[in-house]
RNA sequence: GCCGAAGUGGCGGAAUAGGCAGACGCGCCGGUCUCAAAAACCGGUGGGAUUUAUCCCUUAUCGGUUCGAUUCCGAUCUUCGGCACCA
């Protein structure tokens, strides 16, 4: 019998829609909640979302032949700026562009049989879900976790919007690339540092998670433990704070450097002779860029201010400098200078001449400053440094810390390198601030009871000003204050789109909720995720973003888990056979759509999994569909010959020969399948699979025995290539659909059971193979081997022997 | 610079609580079928030597531990990912 793909792909997806097959079971009794990160709905269906869907689409089959009661979503991250390009570029209206869009990438996804359930569909950019967006917000100020603030926000020229600091990499924006600027301006921001301490202990629950992005996350987070001191400036009754991780090193401040935005930093200088060179280095500092600005390899530079503080500890005068190698916004924003012990002073005090003081000694010699053309920074003995010196110093740390708090003039604190989540944006295509400025009472909130507030539709000019378009829609901006009632301005900004990510989760559980964004009820049924799939380029933005909004609903009562997610996996990129990114402007996409029309579905997917496994990227060429073809066509003759409804039992005990070993090859092959597709090592999956097949060709034995077989086979792969299992389930006379049938067990005992071949070896060099079964005794084994090899006992100086794999034989 | 992962035939890749390196597939070579070709099917295929039922070499490179190392340890090289003046 032919494969007819079409034919048998429609027909299948068909049946599957009809019967509502995928549709998530209420009950629950056996919850599995599989997640795919949503996708961005920015034209159709490419080979990622492809690689994305089909990987979690094997997952999630197997898990319902398992009899778990599946929750498989789908939905879009609809809003977001490439709709405002499209409507700015053509003059399509944003929300006519990516509904179009999703409606041609959902007939895609439908075409290539992911087993999503779509009743419960979302869609961030429609008012049923962005009004509970808003909720989220909501929920966020009234907790004080939202605020605004101005500051210097990053500022991307071309998208002229604001961006996060995950959003910003190398100084450049995380969509066109282009240099990011600083701009001052105020923003909404998200207090996500409250919940630094918390996010960074919740990573040691999540064994589900892979590593390397745990690491990324811990990085990200960057928790120092540290010790705060207080430097009096002389002169004044001002003092300036540091934050050191190294205080052991504190008799060794020679300088001191504050960040050129330190709100201290102009008022020192007022009416001094340092007041003209430091304001303006002030402004020379400001209009660098972000690159410029934290290039590790610039020379630092700074300028003196006149002002000298007292170290509180050695009672020594240390210059006081300005200098934009100190950021502004970690720590205090101050940094004492220990140019012998810090290889970023060092080459400050190189560069103005600040004197260098040595108070950390290597244990096998002195330095000396003249000398040096580094800093130490290695641990050492303490010198130079009173009471404390001839102490290690990592004990040094902790009695100056100790001291420090002790004379009140410092305390041990720790420092995160995360920032707050920085969440408006001047555009269009966005959540609007459900927020409203009254003259009278400052910032209201909206009533919950009026949510949604609707994006206003129409007459809007979206050419990018570098303030939000809203701004200038009157009938939008204008409203009356829900406190006093009094005339009032909407906020005009909208929500960045990872806020409506952060939740999306949850709002599966209970899509269709009008009163309320979810449950708790419905949130704690599914609730955490049970394996979430996507890429990995994700894990300093949406990553920690969800696991925030998660754990802060939790800490307000709306659910019980304390993670979004218990396990994470990362699929790897599809490249083109170069290894170069996809592109519609380099000209190298391939179309999964075509590949699956001219392929059919099922060995598309083969292809792609057989090409390499799930978590390494796979450089695509349409050769990998050469060998699957050939599999999927001669797996669908034997099978859809050779298959009978109604076979006897069999009897492992009973069988001898080729028919016991065909009935253990089977057997294993069940035992590998299931293994890997839970590991998600699908190319292993195919190979075993293919190697039962050609076993499977040349067996001549028991018809019963091969039906039943081929029948286990069927199952197996009903996960990799669902349309052409059920259709030969069928032909195989069973009447339910294939994914109703019960995952195959193996037989242990026949697996077990097996004859093993064990290597014969001299001197660690093989020599020849023998077949014995598993539980042959030790000295018999030996005594074969001796024979195989034709080597008499006396020869023999040792004999390793290794249960089931080997025997070495020593001379 | 720091952190992490990886390096296996012509290619994709398999095998690591240390135990037959190269499963499975692509490609290539030979054959069957055919007037011929394609498709399909069958056989062969890491490299080298050879007296061809034989031997040597081989998992980035060099060393170590071991009866035995692709797997463990150390050094070096390369590639990829992340962070990058975080005091």
């Amino acid at each position: 019998m032919e494969y007819n793909f079409s034919e048998i792909e429609a027909k299948w997806q068909k049946y599957w829609d009809e019967t509502k097959i995928f549709q998530t079971k209420e009950e629950a009794l056996k919850k599995f909640y599989l997640l795919v990160m949503f996708a961005y709905p920015s034209g159709d269906i490419h080979m990622g979302h492809f690689r994305n869907y089909s990987v979690a689409d094997v997952y999630g089959r197997k898990k319902m032949m398992e009899g778990y009661d599946l929750l498989f979503p789908f939905g879009w991250d609809a809003f977001g700026l490439p709709a405002e390009g499209a409507a700015i570029k053509a003059g399509i209206d944003p929300e006519h562009w990516t509904l179009g869009n999703i409606a041609v990438s959902s007939n895609t996804l439908k075409l290539l049989g992911i087993a999503f359930d779509w009743s419960r569909e979302i869609r961030t950019c429609m008012p049923d879900y962005y009004k509970w967006t808003q909720w989220v917000f909501l929920q966020l100020f009234k907790s004080g976790l939202a605020y605004r603030k101005t500051s210097l926000a990053n500022w991307c020229p071309v998208c002229k919007t604001v961006l996060a600091n995950e959003q910003v990499s190398g100084g450049e924006c995380w969509r066109c690339h282009n240099q990011v600027e600083k701009k001052e301006m105020e923003q909404w921001f998200v207090r996500i540092t409250d919940y630094s301490q918390q996010l960074l202990d919740g990573l040691d629950t999540l064994d589900g998670w892979p590593e390397n992005i745990k690491t990324m996350q811990r990085n990200w987070i960057g928790r120092s433990e540290g010790t705060e001191i207080d430097f009096q400036i002389e002169g004044t009754d001002k003092k300036v704070t540091v934050f050191t991780t190294r205080p052991d090193t504190v008799f060794g401040v020679t300088f001191m450097a504050m960040a050129p935005e330190h709100p201290l930093a102009k008022e020192l200088v007022i009416g001094t002779e340092y007041e003209k060179d430091v304001l303006d280095y002030i402004k020379k500092s400001q209009l660098k860029t972000d690159i410029d600005r934290t290039s590790t390899v610039r020379e630092k530079d700074g300028v003196f201010t006149g002002r000298y503080v007292i170290n509180p500890l050695s009672g020594e005068k240390a210059q006081l400098w300005i200098g934009d190698y100190v950021l502004a916004s970690y720590g205090t924003g101050v940094v004492m200078g220990v140019p012998a012990h810090d290889t970023r002073d060092f080459a400050f005090a190189k560069k103005y001449n600040v004197p260098i003081k040595v108070v950390i000694n290597p244990k096998d010699h002195e330095l000396n400053p003249e000398e040096m053309t580094d800093a130490y920074t290695e641990e050492g003995i303490m010198v130079n440094s009173g009471e404390f010196s001839g102490l290690p110093s990592p004990e040094g740390i902790v009695k100056v810390s100790e001291a420090v708090e002790k004379l009140g003039v410092g305390k041990r604190t720790v420092n995160y390198k995360l920032r707050d989540w920085l969440v408006s944006r001047q555009r269009y295509w966005g959540a609007p601030v459900p927020i409203v400025h009254c003259e009278h009472c400052g910032l209201v909130p909206v009533d919950e009871k009026d949510l949604p507030v609707l994006l206003p539709k129409g007459d809007i000019d979206f050419i990018p000003k570098g303030r939000s378009p809203l701004a200038d829609c009157e009938e939008f901006m204008n409203t009356t204050c829900p406190k006093c009632g009094r005339p009032a301005k909407r906020d005009a900004d909208t929500l960045d789109t990872f806020v409506c990510s952060s939740w999306y989760h949850i709002r599966y559980t209970d899509p269709h909720n009008d009163k309320m964004p979810f449950t708790k009820e419905n949130a704690d049924k599914w609730c955490p995720v049970d394996m979430y799939i996507g890429g990995s380029e994700h894990a300093c933005m949406h990553l920690i973003y969800f696991r925030f909004v998660h754990k802060f609903l939790k800490d307000k009562g709306f659910l019980t888990s304390y993670e979004p997610a218990t396990r994470l996996f990362n699929h790897g990129m599809v490249l083109d056979s170069k290894g170069e990114i996809m592109s519609k402007s380099k000209g190298n996409v391939v179309s999964p759509i075509k590949l699956m029309k001219e392929h059919g579905v099922d060995p598309t997917r083969l292809a792609m999994f057989f090409a390499s496994p799930s978590e390494k990227e796979v450089l695509w060429s349409d050769a990998f569909i050469v060998g699957v073809k050939r599999f999927t066509s001669r797996f669908f003759n034997i099978c859809s010959e050779k298959t009978k409804k109604n076979i006897g039992e069999i009897d492992f005990s009973k069988l001898t020969g080729e028919d016991k070993k065909f009935y253990v090859l089977i057997e294993k092959t069940v035992k590998k399948v299931s293994e890997d597709i839970d590991k998600f090592q699908y190319n292993t999956a195919i190979s075993a699979l293919m190697a039962f097949l050609n076993s499977a060709e040349k067996y001549s034995g028991n018809d019963d025995l091969l039906s039943y077989a081929l029948k286990k086979a069927i199952m197996l792969i009903a996960p990799l290539a669902p349309h052409m299992a059920e259709e030969l389930w069928s032909i195989a006379g069973e009447k339910e659909s294939i994914f109703k049938a019960h995952w195959p067990t193996y037989d242990e005992e026949a697996v077990a059971s097996e004859l093993i071949t064990m290597v014969i070896q001299i001197k660690g060099k093989v020599k020849a193979k023998i077949e014995v079964s598993p539980d042959m005794p030790e000295d018999e084994v030996k005594k074969i081997a001796l024979e195989k090899v034709k080597i008499p006992e006396c020869d023999v100086k040792k004999i390793i022997f290794v249960k089931g794999r080997l025997v070495n034989i020593l001379i």
